[in-house]
DNA sequence: ACCTAAGCGAGACGGTACGTCTGGTCTTTCT
DNA sequence: AGAAAGACCAGACGTACCGTCTCGCTTAGGT
């Protein structure tokens, strides 16, 4: 076995870790007061007391800077322990709901996303920054509810990945799109009723697979939709 | 008694009808070609063959033109009339998918809503051109269904209609997120397990209302999560 | 014989020749406001409550339209009779004067001359339209000097139409000069300095043909050029 | 003791001097190709292979840019030594005159003139930058005349700095309306009968002061105006 | 204690797009 | 047919940022 040198060579003045930090700070505010489309990074240079190019000299544009100054918004999410599975959820929601209801992060977020359809890399960053470090809560959660028996553990691993995509597509998505599309607060009232209806989804649909599902017990399923009130 | 003309006077020469579309049809095609941040107005005004004046004398910005032009993309959204509410939901599910998978919707779509964060006026054009044609639908797939008897008449209007809000993020929201953040397609076996387990989420939880929920039957209800397989 | 209409019809609507009037005076107005290089044909047709293709329809463009407005300034010049030469000249300078001291000649004067260095149509109807105008009051100043006795006839017709001109630019030059570009106003007393330098300079000038001139008599003659003062 | 740099940093990348050149050459290149109204920064910066904002960064806007870019072609005025005042004079008149042919001046010189009479910074510097350049051959002048016995040195200095004014009004005056209002030539023969008449006006002035000028022997004085021919 | 290589601030640079304004023209309807 | 109204195309305006490039300094590590 041998070192490696990661860095081939430290020549030269390093770089101040101080800048990172004040660009980085620099970005969320001027997302908040101007929002994306208006961030300018000589505004952002100014605010962190930068030259600009010390900011080129990290980032490629504006946004890889904006993905990188949103995704430490996410770092704070923690996975709590509440006792049950459902809880869990809840509780995770409610602080995914928490960050996004932030103005740098609302502002910023979807910008990227949207330009991320133009560019590979861009998507590949915000993956990596910021979906993995969610991803990673459900995967988290549902180990955590295999150690206190609220789950089996997996047999299909293909079928397991594909169900930790559904729901966090939809727990995302659904997040996402009530607080920016909708523009409605996440708050507990909503987040409850919307654990309760993906958990029962997800128990119904390992109960009746897929390949199996008659029409009828699925309308029969689907009964009282909309219809509310007591039973 | 006689109608009156309701436009007070037409003085001077009307605006062109045909440069309307043609600046929408440009727009689309700089949108496929360039992605919303790189779209120029001038570069609209050039494929359309039109002065930039006259689009501006028709929008106030790139933002609104970005919003009409694939508002119209919407508009060939149609409730599919498939025999079950399933089958139905399956289709429509299936035809957002497919608008939200052309280039130009991509590019756009999120644009402009993560613009609508900072700018109320547009997010009420989104909800107005965009969202509201979409919520139509989930609306006549309700009355269609109560027609069919596959769902009782809604008893509680209030809780029904905060229950079209949520079937209504968590569809948009979940194919959304697929389609741009996972960057995975929304295809007919996708859209199949995800309508299953919406409609037995809204079906159990119509059962068990929110007030009365046993945290242990939520747990037992989610009991094979993410096991996938036979019962 | 009949009188005939010289115009081959008259069909239609005619012109409105209170438009002329008006357009002409909303273009002095607009040069007192705004000068030539912001004046607008746009805004000299709101000021006249006329339509720009109203004006479009009689004059070629925003050149013409000025030198025309200009002109008329120049319609109540008048050669007074007082009695001697240099008191008709001093009068028809201090008018010529008058009328540049006025903010809709500064402006828009200079401004055509500018402009008439490239384009001769333009040059041609400023000489029929402004300078002609003054011209004739040069001629109608040395036929009546002539008439006096204070002049005799003209002998040699060339060598009298080159003393026009160069009498025309000195008188027309010098003022403007002063105007313009040292901006300090001919009033009487410039005006009465100036004609004593001319008429004496052109009085000398007649004595001592071009063609004998001795360099040591002008040497002589210029003696005390600067000097002023009594001798 | 030493001398110290008076500016006290040169922080930042320092502008550069060719650019200065490069955009005034193309601005007399476009002033003759274009004339002064159709001449646009944008196509000045394309002729300078400079950005449009480097024009703007050194010059507030098109007139100012113009002065600059015609003052330059009054560099080479030079009062040149013939001898005897008369013939310095006519030298300097033809300098002047030939500068004013070029059509960099024709169509540059009047049209800052006329912004000027909207626009005191304007005509500030167009006097220091054109006028006194012209005025300082004057005094120039004035000077070696008087070394050379010609002229007496001034007495009263308020009536000599009248008295240069008006020379210059006259001489800057005839030459400009010759040239651009007459369109005719300022050439050697004007050159020589418009001094003749300048010089000896002035010395005939400088004879008979103003306060005492009977009009009778003003009007003997002109008494062959536009007569010509031989006595 | 020097040397050297990179970092850093400042700000000029060539570009591109902005949103507005004006110039002329064209198309309506009304007179 | 002229006039008022105003939409239309074309293109310049002056500004704002972009991302790059000099500048002159600073700052560490290696010698």
């Amino acid at each position: 076995m041998q070192s490696r040198t990661p860095v081939p060579r430290a020549s030269g003045r390093p770089r101040s870790a101080a800048a990172d930090a004040a660009i980085l700070a620099a970005t969320r505010e001027a997302l908040v007061e101007l929002g994306w489309s208006k961030l300018t990074l000589g505004d952002v240079a100014t605010r962190a007391a930068v030259a600009k190019t010390t900011i080129y000299r990290r980032w490629p544009g504006k946004n890889e800077l904006v993905v990188d100054a949103v995704a430490e918004l996410f770092d704070e999410l923690r996975l709590p322990d509440r006792g049950t599975l459902a809880a869990d959820i809840e509780g995770v929601v409610l602080q995914f709901a928490a960050i996004l209801a932030r103005p740098e992060a609302k502002s910023g977020l979807m910008a990227v996303v949207a330009e991320s359809t133009r560019d590979d890399a861009l998507r590949e960053r915000i993956r990596a920054s910021i979906v993995d470090r969610q991803k990673r809560l459900v995967l988290e959660g549902r180990a955590r509810a295999q150690t206190r028996g609220e789950l089996p553990p997996e047999s299909d691993p293909e079928e397991a990945s594909r169900t930790v995509d559904l729901i966090f597509d939809v727990v995302a998505g659904a997040v996402v799109h009530r607080t920016l599309v909708s523009a409605e607060p996440a708050d507990e009232e909503w987040v409850r009723g919307f654990t309760r209806v993906l958990l029962l989804g997800l128990a119904g649909a390992s109960d009746t697979p897929n390949s199996a599902e008659p029409a009828g017990s699925r309308a029969a399923g689907a009964a009282r939709v909309g219809a509310g009130g007591t039973p």
